[in-house]
DNA sequence: TCAAATTAGTAACATACATTACTAATAGTC
DNA sequence: GACTATTAGTAATGTATGTTACTAATTTGA
């Protein structure tokens, strides 16, 4: 504990922990979600689940288009996607209109899959935030939500 | 849409939303942490600055204990563990006591790393939470300290 | 119209994790 | 003291992600 000593320490760490704190919500969640899957004999993961609802809302965007959706790179999405048509979940159609473009929808597997997925997501958040009022849960929104905001400022 | 039809629906999801967006916050966060630690030359993870800061505070843990500590899996841990002594950063010597254990140490080139990452973190953490008043940080522990709670629950 | 700049997607490589199955060492019990 | 159960750590395999570098297709603009 050499380097702590300044006085604001306390909340210092207070606040690094909040952060460590959101990591492991994360990692909670995410292994909890997919436990359930498993469980229920659906072979995909949390992401493929996000993924397919996703599509659910707007069949047909480009991986470059859903990977700005999903706020993540399109190089990983596009390994996602492929393990995704593999099994059988999604399938890529070229863009008549643009050669570069490929166009992701979703399968009838996947469209018979929705509504449990569907299920298990809202189970996990009932769950998760249990107990809390919904005055607590917005606060928590409207917070979480600034952080975000707070860093994907300039950058 | 055509699975979204209760009158629930708006605060369903709501609610799923929040739990994408502690995701998405983690992948953010993490990223950038590892982009900084990348602009001023270190050559270490997020993670591994997590693993030297616990080891900061209590140096010399079996990887188990180590690994209860974190939150995560002894396996992973084990492996990040490797990669830290192969860099330097810590070392593993054995448990005079118990054969089986070994216990993790931090290297002195770890020591003087700790300083810097230790600037890191809390910068991170002060720009995420830039804007939060005291009592919306501390609401916004206490709210995610309950989900966690939630999700470790019966399990 | 043709060369240059942009864009979409992929490949290769790296990190952080999980699960399952294994080995080695210790501890506990008869 | 020997047999069994438990515990520590590792190995193998899989998923989700990142960055960098590449190719192919399109758009732009002189």
């Amino acid at each position: 504990m050499q380097h702590h000593q300044l006085g604001m320490d306390i909340e210092q760490d207070g606040e690094q922990e909040l952060c460590w704190l959101i990591n492991d919500l994360t990692r909670i969640m995410t292994n909890e979600f997919n436990r359930r899957l498993r469980l229920q004999g659906f072979e995909l993961s949390r992401s493929q689940s996000r993924i397919l609802i996703r599509l659910a809302r707007q069949d047909g965007q480009s991986q470059t288009e859903l990977a700005e959706n999903l706020g993540m790179e399109k190089a990983p999405l596009g390994i996602i996607i492929d393990k995704m048509e593999s099994s059988g979940l999604i399938e890529r159609r070229p863009d008549p209109k643009d050669g570069r473009r490929r166009l992701v929808y979703s399968t009838a597997k996947a469209l018979e899959l929705l509504p449990d997925i569907d299920k298990l997501t809202v189970e996990l958040a009932q769950q998760a935030l249990e107990g809390l009022s919904k005055v607590r849960r917005m606060q928590l929104s409207q917070n979480l939500n600034h952080m975000k905001l707070n860093m994907l400022r300039d950058r």
